[in-house]
DNA sequence: CTGTTAGCGCCTTCAG
DNA sequence: CTGAAGGCGCTAACAG
């Protein structure tokens, strides 16, 4: 009832209880459990330390090894909306699975793209001794990089730095050979003149506006790379179709609008999977079928592009072998400044056939 | 050249520097920064204090404080996918905000579902003294929780106990609320005795294979919250379509299935949104219009709600409240044990009409 | 080969 | 009202 040893919550155990039991010193305990071979331990009293740790269950408490050591064995992952969006979290999934094969823990924190915010975090993050910071976004974009991380290990994921002085490695979707891929896949069923891009943004308009106002890099990119890989074969593109955002009514109206002049194209590029669904429902309401009367690629490769009908011919964001990537990078010694571009692999790749 | 003293790496500034540079004794300036007032501080010493650790840019070092209190201002969110799967990572969100407000940072952790993981990462976490944790599952089922566990701040996010005994707060969707509130929304309609639900399983399957073999519990609740709404208007079911699997092509097949019979239902009740879909493409090719000629009733709220044509009437996973719910539980100091249940809103609701 | 010792930066009891 | 001192658990010099 009035006992006065109340319950004690179950101590931790401390390299010191290893070494009472073993009848060892501290440190004797913390060379073996470290593994250090500089100073010399008898085979015995290694043995007997193991035994002991074992048997009592011994964990090192890692934030005192933290604080002597300055080195935490965590990282942050910083982003604007990355586990938000569901656009692009496969890329924490790879993150994740790469710091688990070196023991690393992982913050994850969202800025919401608000810069007081994001100052606050990464203070935090500063005080708790991270050891490194993945810095992602969720488009691919141009990023200011807070001056506070500087000399941290960092790694851009998804995004590359305003001023290219910083070296700062960066890891992102390899979105112009994504585009050459695209010239290629319907150059070889055949299709030629009549490619038709879809979603570009009328002049002066850079995106839509709850976006920040930040600039995707996507668009140009892959339309760059589409062009080239046009040019390379000698063809070009028939045309572009500018659109306002890039939700599925607007693909619908697009690719109305695009499919309804003479000379209908025999293939659409759509700069993502939404408009490229709204592509398919346009086509379908105009009797046409895909890919038999016409055919379509997209960029992303979202969930969505596999639930249409026909599933999309859609270039995927490459987002868990990228976060993969940044996470090896964060943790490497040698520091790299090279922009890491990433493949995006075809997926599904139903929606395109030879033009009628 | 040979400079003896190397450029300093920016040493952190630390309780001491503030301390010198006011002319007082450390504990002075740790009184005043945590501001207590069992000891008063002359007005004089505080601001003076106070000018220094600004001047200076102080910041304490969490990691010590961490050593010294036991307390890290840390939480870890364990779950088996859901930073990976995109279907519930809003919760994730909800969380975040909810500890931003509270000066805690998270570790996000993936146990893939793998027990081993799972042991070694629940050990990384508790040798970094994490204040809490909140365990959470892609979808609600019933969960095991690991013994190491116990004694720690713990709070179920989107599952519940498999021991009732384990005085466990628990955060879940209320889904027996959406089931009867998807009945009513069908019988102001005008719906009564042709209402099918579409999605329960065969006997003996409970889930899909991947699923590791875990149940899911949104099927049975809502499908008996659906039913006691019925009853409770003297209404029932007309009958249930079973799946093998709750994709798009599943619900393909069996909404083709159930309006191919005679006595077709002016309103089907998909078990979640994929479903829907696949029934909103069955109805299109029979020639059936959506909502004149039938009804759609769905869960999930997913993305996917509202790309459809119509946009779906789906009851939505209220993820980003749980997250938060779960956040503020978990930091609670008052213990709770309740199965807290948050209620599904009604979205779109676009796919529903009087019968014909 | 092993043990002693001095911190890492902070909080907090206890003297002054 | 303020300062000195101990210790959280661990690592790494440095003696023995």
């Amino acid at each position: 009832m009035d006992d006065s040893t109340p319950a004690e919550p179950t101590r931790r155990v401390t390299l010191a209880d290893v070494a009472a039991k073993a009848g060892v010193s501290v440190s004797a305990v913390s060379f073996v459990l470290n593994g250090r071979t500089d100073q010399r331990i008898s085979e015995r009293t290694e043995q007997r330390v193991q035994a002991a740790a074992d048997e009592l269950g011994y964990r090192p408490n890692l934030t005192a090894r933290t604080l002597r050591t300055g080195r935490s064995g965590t990282i942050a992952l910083v982003s604007d909306f990355i586990s938000t969006t569901s656009v692009a979290n496969a890329m924490v999934r790879g993150a994740l699975l790469e710091l688990d094969r070196r023991d690393t823990m992982m913050f994850a924190v969202e800025t919401q793209g608000e810069p007081e915010l994001e100052n606050r975090l990464l203070h935090s993050l500063l005080a708790r001794d991270v050891d490194g910071v993945i810095y992602a976004a969720m488009f691919t974009r141009v990023v200011e990089v807070p001056p506070i991380l500087t000399g941290l290990p960092l790694v851009l994921l998804n995004c590359v730095p305003a001023t290219p002085i910083t070296a700062v490695p960066a890891v992102v979707p390899d979105e112009q050979a994504a585009g050459r891929a695209a010239a290629r896949v319907l150059l070889e069923a055949g299709h030629r003149d009549r490619i038709q891009f879809l979603g570009t943004f009328p002049p002066g308009m850079v995106g839509a506006p709850r976006w920040h106002g930040w600039q995707p890099m996507a668009l140009a990119d892959r339309l760059d790379g589409l062009r080239e890989g046009l040019r390379a074969a000698g063809a070009s593109l028939a045309g572009c179709t500018t659109v306002t955002d890039w939700e599925v009514a607007d693909g619908v109206r697009a690719a109305t609008e695009a499919l309804s002049a003479t000379d209908r194209p025999t293939a659409l590029v759509c700069a993502n999977d939404r408009l490229a669904l709204g592509a398919l429902r346009a086509a379908r309401d105009l009797g046409l079928r895909v890919p038999v009367d016409l055919s379509v690629v997209s960029f992303d490769g979202s969930p969505l592009a596999e639930i249409t009908e026909p599933p999309l011919s859609s270039f995927a964001l490459p987002q868990e072998e990228m976060g993969r990537q940044a996470a090896d990078l964060v943790l490497a010694t040698r520091r790299t400044r090279r922009v890491h571009r990433v493949p995006m692999p075809l997926t599904g790749h139903t929606s395109v056939a030879a033009p009628a």
